[in-house]
DNA sequence: TTATTATTGTAACATTTTATTACAATAATA
DNA sequence: TATTATTGTAATAAAATGTTACAATAATAA
């Protein structure tokens, strides 16, 4: 995670890294009901883009991916799911970006190597909205959190990568009992529920989804229960491997 | 497809590719009860590799990896399904690229691109066995086919390539309705049960399978049966849209 | 203190899907 | 023409999923 000044992205010939090579991170949070994505500003310009980075020289593929969205978020232990390759040899429009490099005063240089063709890694990163710091990098100035029905207008494909992304989470979402890294350590049935509900964008019956729930035999009840509503206390839950 | 003498694989620059970036294919066929996958050899090492290639300046990669299909099994409209990408480190050891360059007499550079660490993209292809001639490429001067159950020794980290490809294969099978690929274009029920029970590794029950397969509307049965055996003649079905 | 309200936890039942058993039909062979 | 092996599918059993129902109870209001 060591830094060197001559070999940060900004340097002409992409010196320290793979060039030609990126990775772009849809990073799910889920808060006020509603799924999130955290997304890259560059302000003056209202640019957006998904948060991302390239592979520095002799770091695997998949570090390289856990550190660009560490960076963003501050957390560690992410969990993360290649889940496609953008290829397209038309993705790349340098435009934006040399909109940013203009206004950052660094080359005009039509070859510097963040302006050539890029393929692109999709990964996609499960965290608990309420532990993430989010940071912005050195080309945007900006990281928020948006809801996914409320994504402005994003740089080259990224909407295509996060609607792909989103696909790949609700396919995996049975299959690979994940939604848990979304949620706090306790939630209580009716999170989850409500977790399931947002992400397949459809209705589920409680009765069904408790009894589902509890028959993995991956929740485990806490001994105190949630409080404050009017009505019976439910129990709250907590993950176990 | 068409290819210029100074921008094949062999040019030291990698002039007319993107560098650092590669596509194995692992081709999947169905022939004598057995998966099979093709796989290239250069037989003077007995050096074996997975089918692959590079991708062209201005071409997509998706259509990069189905002219490396293509220019190894002869087809065109070929399934393919991109199923992860291999982006370790260390996965690139340049030895066997090294003594193939050797034995064609190409430059011994350690600079050659081909020697570089590269990422590569995997797709799988599902082909139909009887449709397919093998060819040999630029590199390797063998290209035969190889029961799963059989795969010599492969070079780097390709065994794990077709590993990832097979889980990929069979978390597939059921949702996206693919098995019908490696099939002729006429079959038994029975051809098909046994496909599924190779790729699951798995027996399944007959009126089940059978049920299910022709409640999904996608099978049509063929005026003729099929016949030769001491039995009643079973239909032969055909794959529709 | 006690009734009211909203929501929980889960039992009971209904429906659908999947698994299993059974058996008549029939192409090739004896 | 009887025998054999395998097919196509009906019938039944079991499991999974969907739906209704209702007692339990924390907070609030009377």
């Amino acid at each position: 995670m060591k830094e060197n000044k001559t070999t940060n992205e900004s340097n002409p010939a992409g010196e320290g890294f793979i060039r030609g090579i990126a990775i772009d991170a849809v990073i799910f949070g889920f808060h006020d009901q509603l799924l999130k994505v955290l997304l890259m500003q560059y302000k003056k310009s209202n640019i957006f883009a998904l948060p991302g980075g390239f592979i520095r020289d002799g770091e695997d593929l998949e570090d390289a991916a856990k550190r660009v969205v560490s960076d963003r978020t501050g957390l560690k232990d992410i969990y993360l799911d290649q889940f496609y390759v953008f290829g397209d040899a038309n993705r790349s429009d340098p435009t934006p970006m040399k909109t940013i490099m203009d206004a950052w005063g660094l080359s005009h240089d039509d070859d510097h190597w963040l302006l050539q063709r890029f393929i692109s890694v999709g990964y996609y990163a499960l965290v608990d909205f309420t532990q993430v710091t989010p940071m912005p990098d050195r080309i945007f100035d900006g990281c928020e959190w948006y809801a996914l029905s409320d994504i402005p207008k994003l740089m080259q494909d990224h909407e295509l990568i996060v609607r792909k992304a989103l696909e790949s989470l609700r396919a995996n979402l049975d299959n690979k009992l994940i939604a848990f890294n979304l949620m706090p350590a306790e939630f209580t049935m009716n999170d989850l529920q409500s977790l399931y509900e947002t992400i397949l964008d459809k209705k589920l019956l409680r009765p069904a989804f408790q009894r589902k729930m509890l028959s993995l035999g991956i929740l485990e009840r806490v001994a105190k229960k949630w409080t404050g509503g009017a009505h019976k206390a439910p129990y709250l839950y907590r993950f176990i491997s």
